[in-house]
RNA sequence: UGGGAUGUAGCCAAGUUGGUAAGGCACCAGACUUUGACUCUGGCAUGCGUAGGUUCGAGUCCUGCCAUCCCAGCCA
């Protein structure tokens, strides 16, 4: 691991170390403490690789606790999903898994506590009252006509209020801090709200319950929690964090430490947003491929790994930053590059029928599965007389350095042979629909037999050995950089890229395809990365998931060339 | 007009006692190539939000200013 440390530590990095040097913290124990009211999403891995990878790193333990404090918005559904999306990113919490209603007998003595000590009082102040009374950002707030009742009567109304004698939102408790505070948090913050609604775990067994400002300082605390690492917004939150645990004596009181979260170009990131567009259809649902949810990057064909060496080239920080859609990409490339076996796949299929070869003749050529991994060995391909290759490889009349398929050119047949174009056939419109060529069999294998330069060298299928699938080329859901920041009087759905899915229903794969399972990931050879579908393809029809295109410098000279006749 | 956080290249991001701007992505130019992929080589901030100041020397220290983001839920 060390001889990995390339890059320079962060800041939590820094903190951590220094107080594991000062003897401040014996081992590492941090918590991911995700709210199960919705499905994960790539922005949450961030606060995954810190909050375990921190705790990896430093021979620590990270404990999953579900923050369910709040009934009406949680549910059972959702703890499922992130238990089964955070195991698949790899990470670690082996049998911890804590919930926050777990202690609500705890967090309810602490509230008690606090009372007696005359930190906090039952107001019956009504939400809008309160609101006024709050203040504002530059006027302070004036205090509740509740706020010196006496500890014994606080002490009986809050008991009250957990018997279930008022009716939601009648009272609360709040703790008494200063309504003059130029820190809104600090101004008499509730700390505990009547909800009589069933929690998806207590059930009916409380009609309170605490707010997250309360409940996760002491969540942390009973858990041991040494670093409690969060996102910069609840910078403000932690001189009230510090208050309670410092109030009720804890003692090794955990730190909060607050980093940027993750903010990605070319998608959205706000659970009312992505569930808009669930509900409105303009996706195919939370796994849809496009989506920035966990379950959706998987089905999509992104790996693990890719995704957290993507957090970590971002790195942490406290700067609001965007990071590039490009980078991840970038990242599964590379992963994909060294672990997913070539295939060859024509999208969009030319048929060329090699005039010069038998009709009844089939050969099967020896083909490496993985140049970057020789020892995963070859495969076998089958050839012969009628093939596809892609239509793109082909031009009637080619712009300047196109090294494929032109009439009366030659290209080499991947791993196969050598043809040369003699003629093609089109329709009405001029469509290219059939091209005949002559091969080269002392070419064999793609050999240069004379030491003749071919500088193109185009993928292909025989025709009567491929196999028929649908291929779903996916790409950015958005066509703006920024579909948070768009002009006045526009909505963010009107920027959906319009070709974030192509669907191509006729592609001819090598047979070896056939048996494919869900979630396999290939190379398919000059086009891009694709995984098969893990909801829609089954065993005779075939779905792949274009993941990313490979780099494509053609596609770019081509525009280029295009600009400048243009 | 209150409080807090943050400003280093197109995008991230190092820069810890002041000593002359790491790295990655993207981009550009080459090499290699039976994937126009991969890989490799070279290029890419007289400049660190801005204006002053201290100093032999400032991204680092001081002062002022500007910009962006967060906060007025009985959400987390």
């Amino acid at each position: 691991m060390e001889e990995m440390e390339r890059r320079s530590k962060n800041f939590i990095e820094e903190i951590i170390e220094k107080d594991l040097e000062s003897g401040r913290v014996k081992e590492i124990r941090t918590r991911f403490p995700p709210e199960p009211n919705g499905y994960l999403h790539i922005g949450h891995t961030k606060a995954m690789c810190v909050d375990f990878g921190m705790a990896e790193k430093y021979g620590g333990k990270c404990n999953l606790r579900f923050d369910d404090t709040n009934p009406t918005k949680e549910d059972v559904e959702y703890v499922d999903a992130i238990i089964e999306d955070i195991r698949w990113m790899g990470f670690d919490f082996g049998d911890r898994v804590y919930f926050g209603s777990d202690y609500s007998e705890q967090i309810y003595q602490y509230a008690v506590q606090l009372i007696k000590k005359g930190l906090a009082y039952v107001d019956d102040l009504s939400p809008e009252e309160m609101r006024e009374y709050r203040g504002t950002l530059t006027e302070p707030g004036r205090e509740s006509p509740y706020r010196n009742r006496s500890i014994e009567e606080n002490l009986e109304l809050f008991e009250r209020m957990r018997k279930g004698e008022f009716e939601s939102g009648e009272k609360t408790l709040r703790a008494k801090i200063d309504m003059a505070s130029p820190n809104l948090n600090m101004r008499d913050p509730v700390i505990y709200r009547i909800k009589k609604e069933p929690h998806h775990r207590t059930g009916t067994q409380w009609c309170i319950y605490p707010m997250y400002d309360f409940a996760h300082p002491l969540q942390d605390a009973i858990e041991g929690i040494t670093h409690s690492l969060c996102s910069i917004e609840y910078v403000d939150h932690r001189p009230l964090y510090d208050w309670f645990l410092e109030k009720l004596e804890i003692p090794n009181p955990p730190r909060q430490y607050e980093f940027a979260r993750l903010n990605i170009n070319y998608t959205v990131m706000s659970k009312r947003k992505l569930r808009e567009l669930v509900e409105k259809g303009y996706v195919d649902g939370w796994d849809d491929p496009r989506m920035p949810t966990l379950r959706a990057l998987r089905r999509r064909g992104f790996t693990p790994a890719s995704i957290r060496n993507f957090i970590e080239l971002n790195g942490i920080s406290k700067t609001a930053s965007v990071a590039d859609w490009g980078l991840l990409e970038h990242c599964v490339r590379e992963d994909l590059n060294k672990n997913a076996d070539r295939v060859m796949a024509v999208l969009k299929p030319l048929k060329v029928v090699i005039e010069n070869y038998p009709e009844d003749l089939v050969e099967e050529f020896d083909v490496e599965n993985n140049p970057e991994r020789p020892e995963k060995g070859t495969r076998k391909v089958p050839f012969s007389r009628e093939i596809y290759i892609e239509r793109d490889d082909f031009a009637i009349d080619p712009p300047p350095k196109y090294f494929r398929l032109k009439p009366g050119g030659e290209v080499r047949l991947k791993n196969a042979y050598f043809i040369k174009c003699t003629g093609y056939e089109t329709d009405e419109n001029g469509e290219v629909t059939l091209v005949r060529a002559v091969y080269d069999p002392a070419s064999r294998g793609g050999e240069s037999p004379d030491g003749r330069k071919v500088k193109g060298t185009i993928h292909w299928v025989s025709a009567k050995h491929a196999i028929d699938a649908e291929v779903r080329l996916y790409d950015k859901l958005f066509a703006v950089e920024n579909p948070d920041d768009i002009p006045d009087g526009s909505d963010y759905k009107d920027y959906i890229n319009p070709d974030s899915l192509i669907v191509i229903k006729g592609a001819k794969l090598e047979p070896c395809l056939k048996d494919a399972k869900p979630e396999e990931k290939f190379q398919f050879l000059r086009i891009g990365y694709f995984c098969v579908d893990n909801k829609d393809s089954k065993p005779g029809n075939l779905v792949f998931n274009r993941t990313v295109g490979l780099k494509d410098t053609w596609a770019k000279i081509a525009s280029k060339q295009q600009a400048g006749n243009g």
